[in-house]
DNA sequence: AAACAACGGTGTAAATAATGAACCGACAAG
DNA sequence: CTTGTCGGTTCATTATTTACACCGTTGTTT
């Protein structure tokens, strides 16, 4: 396998649970020796992407991941135009919003708002939504190109509850129901007892860059709720992808 | 060199003045082959570091650095600490305020906050500040541990303007100035016109971790102009140490 | 206190993965 | 039509990465 994407690997082993890792916990995780890893490590320190805890010894992410996105801001400014559109979102539905964009091979969380109800969806930021499992990784799959839904659909589907689609078949199916309805369902595909409900934000190439989602505990989900959802979701997603610059293909109707 | 090194190192050819880089073109930037660069991006691209522009099949930064600054930041809420320091200083002195952390070798700009007036300093985000000619890594260099001083003086120091200190003993005087008053100045040493002031931030360990600083324009400049910056720079840089998490270590008195 | 295990980190020979020159088709300008 | 540049691919050579063994230290267990 290629160095740097194992390098890069590493750091999917940082969550908001597990900030900092030990070289020899991250040796052990990632399955590469301890040598290399440290090399690896010593290497991405120097980018600032990781740093070491004088103290503990201990590596986690570095300011430098900061400044790159910062950078990132300067030019797409991401966060500035889909923070407001999330919490407008989240104060409409009177659920969890939030929004993710396509980075490799998956989708990455990059904002989330929650709910201010007791009973409410808590996503973890910066998670990494597995394209087939999430409700946004379906409208994703389903307006991007053709080649890359391709390869989505040719991957191997790894079950995360017991209604996570496994099979090409039933993703193909879930993922034609969301071309049709220009948004997407996921009944506790990826958490039990959650059901989410996204539209895709479309790029400036009129394909799908991301998903603008909303996750309901399942005790409220009725399809007349649903649609009070879709009805607030359907707007802020035009919102979110004109306000990025996205252009959002004829094709596309929300079915309400 | 490191593979890993070379392919992160990149990623510092995006400013926020080129934020959109083509294949040959960084290629030829970085003195790397077209053929490993290209390699390196679709590496990078797997983790998200970098995307593509379908359209014009250059290179950009990548959704996946906003993802790890979502979790860095949900680890250690520097953003949510830092900015409204930043926003009362700049307000309080009427001038640009800025905040970096240490980032590899160097230090990294992770926010500003402009002055309103007229004439102001801007200061880029995501810049990289190098330690011998800023204020902020003066102020940096001078409390950080013995070791890395050592091996910042030991530097090959590349001169920026006319009055950059190149040599071991003008930078060694400096931070031995910064190291007694409690604060550093760099007069124009990065940019004409520009004059700085900043106080270090302070990790755990007692350690410097960043800077706090605020840059002036030099027609702006006088002692009494100074004092009252710092009065208003001092006890900033104290509570964004304790918001961090940070221990002011007893040798460190900002002489106003 | 002794023994032990696990830690972060270092050196080395062996092997794998990175490298770069040549090349390709596409496109644009002259 | 020729020329130059673009993004991207190929493949033999080689230099870099790799993994094993080892070191000193720390902290836990017996």
């Amino acid at each position: 396998m290629r160095t740097v994407e194992k390098a890069l690997k590493l750091l999917d082993f940082f969550t908001d649970k597990v900030v900092e890792i030990g070289l020899s916990d991250l040796a052990r995780l990632s399955g590469i020796d301890k040598a290399t890893v440290l090399r690896m490590l010593n290497d991405m320190a120097e980018s600032g992407l990781v740093e070491q805890n004088p103290e503990s010894k201990r590596w986690r992410l570095g300011a430098g991941v900061l400044r790159l996105a910062r950078l990132r801001e300067a030019t797409q400014p991401v966060n500035r135009v889909l923070m407001p559109i999330l919490e407008r979102l989240a104060e409409q539905t009177g659920e969890t919003a939030h929004v993710s964009l396509v980075s490799g091979r998956d989708l990455a969380n990059i904002g989330v708002v929650e709910s201010n109800r007791a009973n409410r969806v808590h996503i973890e930021p910066g998670l990494t939504l597995p394209l087939h499992a999430t409700a946004s990784g379906l409208a994703f799959t389903a307006f991007t190109r053709p080649e890359r839904r391709e390869r989505v659909l040719a991957r191997k589907l790894t079950p995360i509850t017991g209604t996570t689609p496994i099979t090409r078949e039933s993703l193909a199916g879930l993922v034609t129901l969301a071309q049709q309805r220009g948004y997407s369902c996921a009944d506790q595909t990826y958490e039990a007892e959650v059901h989410g409900l996204a539209v895709p934000l479309f790029g400036p190439d009129g394909f799908s860059c991301g998903a603008l989602a909303v996750a309901i505990p399942t005790s409220r989900v009725t399809d007349s709720y649903q649609r009070g959802i879709l009805a607030a979701l359907a707007p802020a997603a035009r919102d979110a992808t004109l306000g990025l610059g996205g252009r959002i293909p004829p094709h596309h109707i929300v079915a309400l």
